[in-house]
DNA sequence: ATCCTCATGTAACCCGTTACATGATTAA
DNA sequence: TTAATCATGTAACGGGTTACATGAGGAT
């Protein structure tokens, strides 16, 4: 039974405890959003048709007068979620990052390059606060989300400091090359 | 004008020298494809689009029978080249990595965990080695390409080194259970 | 009253990959 | 002559985001 990439993430998250949509999509933001974003586009569609395949299912459990649909995994879906977890496939690690798209260019526009690493310094900076906001929470944490959050922190850690190293690497080489340009030249 | 995803690499690149869709999707897969992929499925029908919209020009230039379509940039799409570079937006930082996301639910299945990290270190290698071997070309590289190869380097190494070390931190972990259970089982 | 959060959902779109078709040239 | 490489293209598909609609409950 082979699920489709967002049916993975809901399988686990129904694993790990999460029973509403809206939970789910609440938790994904906080934690996993990172390394796996997922959106309600995503996870309601998926929801239905993982019932249709007897892998989930449902219950009304409304609080209050407030309708509410909870999810649990089958045994089928359990299956599934074990034997996705322990397959050595997915090994894939995807980046989409136009930070970088840009630096590779800049060539076509050298003076903008320490701007662009600081700007993205500063982005990078942002997520770094918002996983160091989380972490406070480790040791609650069950070891897995505790591995993850210290991978993301330490990623972001590294780029920053990358970025940062870059940026004075540049500010010292542009004395030095603009003065031999300038013997050269003059 | 607000250029699409793919029509600011496909600009960039023309800008860059590449001038075939053929020769474009070769330097994307040997350079920026590990923070920024393309196709062809888009790279083809994005040059006809920016030629329609008058920022590039195509030219014939066959090589002997073999047809061949050559793109440059107008002054309108070096323009909205260079004001894309200048832009400081597009901080995005994006990643998909399915590896992330079984660690951060191995607790439903924590003996595979160190399998896990081993596998997906084995994985980033061969992303590693493959950036090693650009690098003899580095000198000859421009000072963008060169820096984006550094980054990945770096970055891979990162990783590569993140997950040796949890590696073993997990094993030092089980050593103590797994003590017990040789001493309890032998 | 008003606004925020809880909660569910979907339709339109954007984007990108895969897989295939086509055909010429060059290297083995 | 056969395979690999150069070269262009597209149709079908899968997957994901955005934006919106709806409505109840709780807080100010």
């Amino acid at each position: 039974m082979e699920l489709s990439p967002t049916a993975k993430v809901v399988c686990a998250l129904i694993g790990f405890g999460k029973r509403t949509g809206y939970e789910m999509k609440q938790f994904v933001d906080k934690t996993t959003r990172y390394f796996w974003a997922a959106s309600y586009g995503q996870i309601y569609p998926e929801l239905r048709r993982l019932e249709e395949q007897g892998l989930v299912v449902s219950r009304e459990d409304p609080t209050g007068g407030r309708r509410r649909t909870s999810y649990a995994l089958t045994d089928a879906g359990r299956e599934a979620l074990t034997a996705w977890l322990a397959r050595g496939d997915g090994l894939m690690f995807e980046q989409r990052c136009e930070s970088m798209l840009k630096l590779f260019f800049s060539d076509a526009a050298p003076e903008l390059r320490v701007d662009q690493l600081r700007s993205f310094a500063r982005a990078l900076e942002g997520n770094l606060a918002a996983l160091r906001e989380l972490q406070p929470l480790a040791p609650e944490m069950p070891e897995g989300p505790r591995l993850t959050l210290e991978f993301g922190i330490a990623q972001m850690q590294f780029m920053v400091d990358w970025c940062r190293r870059m940026e004075s690497r540049l500010a010292a080489d542009a004395g030095r090359p603009a003065a031999r340009e300038e013997a050269t030249r003059v």
